[in-house]
DNA sequence: CGGAACCTGACC
DNA sequence: GTCAGGTTCCGA
């Protein structure tokens, strides 16, 4: 008899293993690794992935059955079910949360709880109104309604009533209704003849399909004929045509408005490059590139013709771009060189596309896919290169779990399928730019830009003096007269506000009482449009109060320097600028910041001003100033990388400007000008930055010179969460190096979240090969505690976000 | 004594 | 995570 090994859609400690099950005959020959199937689990049915199919069970109990399976073909490939394993080691977490984050949403199964009545015979009355004449009622109806359980009970016991476990999909798929004949041409062109004069449209559509047999959509048919829905229908009701639906991919691009691009002659910068990652295509070996290239310098076309080889070598690619610079800009450089054979994947689409989009690759109709991090684990099979542009980019890691980093997947990835990953950037992150020197990786270096012009003047305005001098206004003299002058030139300028560390929260002008959230410890925000206080990390939400609450002065107001403020004094300042704000709230709708991007383009406004999202990869040629509202802003947060972020932002968004003919020019406002990344940046000289860094990271042991590894400890009880973190100090420096250093326990720069206290051990490490069994081993300790008193210990293997 | 809240182990 | 089955505890 065959055995299906299954890992099962229950995400607990304990379950995590694989549970097998007995496959029926009609399956036998049916199931391989990799599907997905239905399975019971106790009472229920779930979801479940096929491991292994073997024929022997270290089960101790009688095997239950498979019930159903969900694929033809199995969703996940021999190469991704062993990724998963690995995935689930590396970042301490289960094996099926690996597995889900592998597939489209859509693919995780929906589950549901119903009461089926059994009898005709009169139930109970307050049952015989919940079921109101039906046979199926949803569980919730049950739950909600005031009928003890008891009585359920019963009527399960008397076979009266049951409940059914159902296991729903959230697949649709979009389908197209294809017209074409219902009878043959002969009878066609009879029926044409018998056909009234008046009835022209009808007749024009029967001699379009006397000329041509095949399907066609409805849409297209209309629009040929120019006729409506309501011919095609009569001609459908007397049966002379038919309608079918298809099954098509939605295409949230529009393909052959895309022109096709040649590839472009590269420099010489650009050949020393390419020449060693091509000659590891043609070797089909594996290696790892980083190729620190400033801005301008031609990076994607680096990409673009090492692409190339590797879809006449008859293998794929994966190219991840930071979910931000996924611009139309970006995608339309791959699909005008690649066309159709390009998948693009980011979180702007709907689930519905993101399902087509990966199933263009899973059926392999595509070569190469575009995408941000989740794409890494994109079902090719012949992988020929993966390529992570801006490497340095925070978004590379999942924030839960599992808490991965794509940069370690990719890399992953290649060592299996024998290719080479390229890290790309203009300020790549320490470690890689370390291990680059160290020799772990290959080092290319692109110095110059391609169009052979200077980078950007960069200024630096300190904003201490200003204020001595009297300017109370968020923008120094030199910003303003700057970009007047801008716009008197008609030139375009990009306002960069780094809204990190800034909110607009609510403070009292005469006793200092600032509003936080009852629930975190955090300040509330200002939301201007509702007249809301809103908390970010719980849902909670009161009205803006016209009196302190503390003191009952009605001098409470709302601080800060988000976007919308920067915008109205900007407007406040020089009336006659056209502003663009893009930031989460005028970017929320779909399209949206296309849209702006476009409208900015255009030239329909003179300011585009937004945070971090528009300091990557926006290429406008009439952009000649780029400003910095406050570059020291997330200098100060609790984070051992906030310089190498500065650092790496000024950097990025002084390339926005003069990458043209027109010159650029950059200015930097900042309260710590004399600080060393907002100085080197100013300079572009990555090199001491890196030297700089590097000596920072050594002094206080921080990467690359350890690992770390984040253990969050949370529970409604402060005093447990303290206790609870320290309990696990003392058993990490019980079982680590003694050169190991373990830091903790350690209020989480979020103290407390929905009523929760976090607390937290950092762990920094040089070699601790078992170390994530050991973490493994405490976490188990605690299990009881987890599961019945609510406590929960998260752990984050190489953090970037120590909140 | 009955019912509900709480606890525990199993889930293949 | 969810469920069933057992235990405990409370008011009648």
């Amino acid at each position: 008899m065959s055995i299906a090994k299954v890992i099962v859609d229950v995400p607990a400690k304990q379950i995590n293993q694989t549970f097998d099950y007995a496959i029926p005959s009609r399956l036998e020959h049916v199931l391989v690794p990799g599907m997905r199937v239905i399975v019971p689990f106790g009472p229920r049915k779930i979801m479940g992935f096929v491991m292994e199919i073997t024929s022997i069970s270290s089960s101790h109990v009688k095997l239950k059955e498979v019930l159903d399976v969900l694929d033809l073909t199995p969703v996940l490939t021999n190469e991704l079910l062993e990724l998963g394993q690995w995935l689930a080691e590396e970042t301490v977490s289960l094996f099926i949360t690996a597995y889900q984050v592998m597939l489209p949403q859509v693919l995780k199964s929906q589950y549901k709880k119903e009461l089926v009545r059994m009898t005709d015979e009169e139930l109970d009355p307050a049952m015989e109104s919940l079921f109101a004449g039906r046979d199926i009622v949803p569980y919730e109806e049950f739950a909600q309604s005031t009928i003890r359980y008891q009585k359920l009970l019963k009527a399960i016991n008397n076979g009266d009533i049951s409940v059914d476990y159902l296991v729903k999909s959230r697949i649709t798929k979009k389908t197209e209704t294809m017209i074409k004949p219902a009878i043959t041409d002969h009878l066609l062109e009879e029926a044409y003849n018998d056909m009234s004069n008046k009835a022209k449209k009808q007749r024009e559509l029967l001699a379009y399909f006397i000329q041509n047999k095949e399907a066609i959509t409805k849409k297209q048919l209309m629009s040929k004929i120019n006729t409506s829905a309501a011919t095609i229908k009569s001609l459908l009701d007397k049966k002379l045509l038919v309608s079918t639906k298809m099954e098509v991919y939605r295409n949230p691009y529009d393909d052959a408005s895309i022109e096709r691009t040649e590839p472009l002659t590269l420099t010489d910068q650009q050949n020393q490059a390419i020449k060693p990652i091509k000659q590891t295509i043609a070797d089909n070996s594996h290696d790892v590139f980083l190729l620190h290239g400033v801005t301008g310098s031609g990076k994607t076309e680096i990409y673009l013709q090492a692409i190339s080889d590797v879809i006449e070598n008859g293998k794929e690619a994966i190219v991840l771009v930071p979910e931000i610079s996924l611009t139309p800009q970006m995608v339309h450089r791959f699909k005008g060189r690649f066309g159709s054979d390009v998948a693009v994947m980011h979180s702007a689409l709907s689930s519905g596309e993101k399902y087509d989009e990966w199933r263009k690759i899973y059926r392999q109709k595509v070569k190469v896919v575009v995408g941000a991090r989740s794409a890494v684990f994109a079902p090719f099979e012949n992988l020929g290169i993966i390529i992570i542009d801006e490497e340095h980019e925070t978004s590379y890691k999942q924030e839960d779990q599992p808490k991965y980093h794509a940069r370690d997947v990719a890399i992953e990835r290649g060592n299996y399928h024998h290719c080479p990953v390229i890290l790309g950037s203009a300020t790549p992150t320490l470690e890689s730019y370390a291990r680059a020197k160290k020799g772990v990786y290959q080092l290319a270096t692109l110095s110059k830009r391609t169009n052979e012009k200077a980078m950007p003047e960069v200024e630096i305005v300190d904003m201490r003096n200003e204020l001595h001098e009297g300017n109370r206004t968020m923008f120094s003299r030199k910003l303003k007269e700057k970009v007047e002058s801008c716009i008197a030139k008609n030139e375009q300028i990009v306002l960069l506000l780094n809204r990190r560390g800034y909110s607009t929260f609510v403070m009292c002008r005469d006793c200092g009482h600032v509003k936080e959230c009852p629930h975190c410890d955090i300040a509330l925000t200002y939301h201007k449009n509702s007249n809301q206080l809103k908390c970010h990390y719980c849902s909670y939400e009161e009205p803006m109060p016209t009196i302190c609450p503390e003191c009952s002065s009605d001098l409470i107001r709302y601080f800060g320097t988000g976007t919308q403020r920067v915008e109205e004094a900007l407007t406040q300042l020089i009336p006659e600028a056209r502003v663009i704000r893009m930031d989460v709230d005028t970017t929320r709708r779909k399209g949206a910041h296309e849209k702006l991007l476009n409208q900015f383009g255009n030239g329909e406004a003179d300011i585009l001003l937004g945070t971090q999202m528009i300091a990557k990869g926006l290429d406008f040629e009439n952009v000649t100033l780029v400003g910095v509202m406050t570059a020291d802003s997330m200098l100060h947060l609790p984070d051992f990388r906030s310089s190498e972020k500065t650092f790496q932002l000024l950097t990025q968004v002084s390339g926005r400007a003069g990458r043209h003919e027109l010159p650029g020019e950059v200015i930097v406002q900042t309260y710590t000008p004399d600080h060393y990344s907002i100085e080197l940046a100013s300079q572009y000289s990555f090199t001491d930055f890196y030297l700089k860094e590097m000596a920072m990271r050594k002094t206080f042991h921080y990467p690359p010179y350890v690992f770390l590894a984040l253990i969050t400890v949370s529970h409604p009880n402060q005093v447990k969460v303290v206790q609870t973190t320290q309990k696990i100090v003392q058993s990490l420096l019980n079982s680590v190096k003694e050169e190991t250093i373990i830091l903790g326990p350690t209020p989480s720069p979020m103290a407390r979240i929905k009523d929760r206290y976090r607390y937290q051990c950092m762990v920094k490490y040089k070699n601790e090969p078992t170390l994530r069994t050991i973490i493994q081993n405490i976490m188990n300790q605690y299990e009881a505690d987890i599961r019945k008193d609510d406590l929960l210990i998260s752990v984050d293997m190489q953090p970037y976000q120590m909140m």
